[in-house]
DNA sequence: ATTATCCCGATTGAGTCAATAGGGATTTGG
DNA sequence: CCAAATCCCTATTGACTCAATCGGGATAAT
């Protein structure tokens, strides 16, 4: 029930980008060094995220990504689904390779499986990436205010 | 986000001898058969079970496993987690090693993660392995029905 | 005593995943 | 036109996890 390291690192870049909006480009070792994500790993994940249509890249002196939707627009859940795939509890649910479930359409688990990928589903769905924007900064405050109590 | 295969299979040997209450025990060969287990895996992981006080086996002649809890006291949450270990969407909130997250603490993310992992949880916990006899039948009725119509 | 069954430790084999490597293409700036 | 910075693509490694199997030991019913 985890999302694989390469999601986490993509969630992460979109995240730094779509806060980089607004100046030029923005290039893969700053997006590393901001998030701690292994920088040549990262060039593999912002090229898939490329041919997914969530960021836009710049080549040569100057260039870099930038972020191509707008963070109200686009939700956590598109980027997991587009690096992990179908979000599922159990692989009979994924769709994937070798649905070969021998309890199929007699599965006593089927009804609580699709609950529990709902559930998930749900939050990711629903958060875009303006509101992690929206929450780094009100995770900072609270902290800043933790110090004055 | 998925279950292991043992958990699966766990979940199902439990559920198999839920509903075989009553008689004698159930061999290991006869749970492997009804549900499709591989049968020297299923011995594994009854072994396992049976640690856990989940099963409770009978050795020798006639031997065989009896569920140890009742199904009504029993969630499928419990044993989620004593095979595959805490439920969680990253390994951060598993809380096992490496918590080598480099952004502990101003995590934007981490708000997310929690209200998925509880949203999932809270639908494991809340299934018993009665609820999932009575989802068994009905699903049986279910079929019948649609093909009467 | 024999047989059916659980019990335990070790091990294999396959597959996935994170990460790295090498070298090519493109653009800016001088 | 040259040089440097940067993205771009394919392949490969190494580590690790996981599903499954094996061999043989212990126990209990008949």
């Amino acid at each position: 029930m985890s999302l694989s390291q390469k999601c986490q690192y993509a969630l992460r870049a979109i995240l730094e980008l779509a806060k980089r909006q607004g100046p030029g480009p923005t290039t893969t070792a700053e997006i590393a060094e901001a998030q701690g994500i292994p920088p040549r790993f990262l060039e593999l994940i912002l090229g898939q995220l490329r041919h997914g249509g969530f960021v836009e890249s710049r080549r040569g002196v100057r260039g870099g990504y930038l972020v191509q939707r707008s963070p109200q627009a686009l939700t956590v859940g598109e980027v997991i689904r587009f690096i992990d795939g179908a979000v599922a509890p159990v692989r009979c649910l994924a769709g994937r390779k070798g649905t070969d479930c021998p309890l199929f359409g007699s599965c006593a688990f089927m009804g609580m499986w699709t609950r529990a990928r709902d559930a998930v589903a749900d939050v990711y769905d629903t958060t875009t990436f303006q509101d992690l924007i929206d929450e780094e900064l009100a995770v900072a405050e609270g902290y800043v205010a933790s110090y004055c109590i």
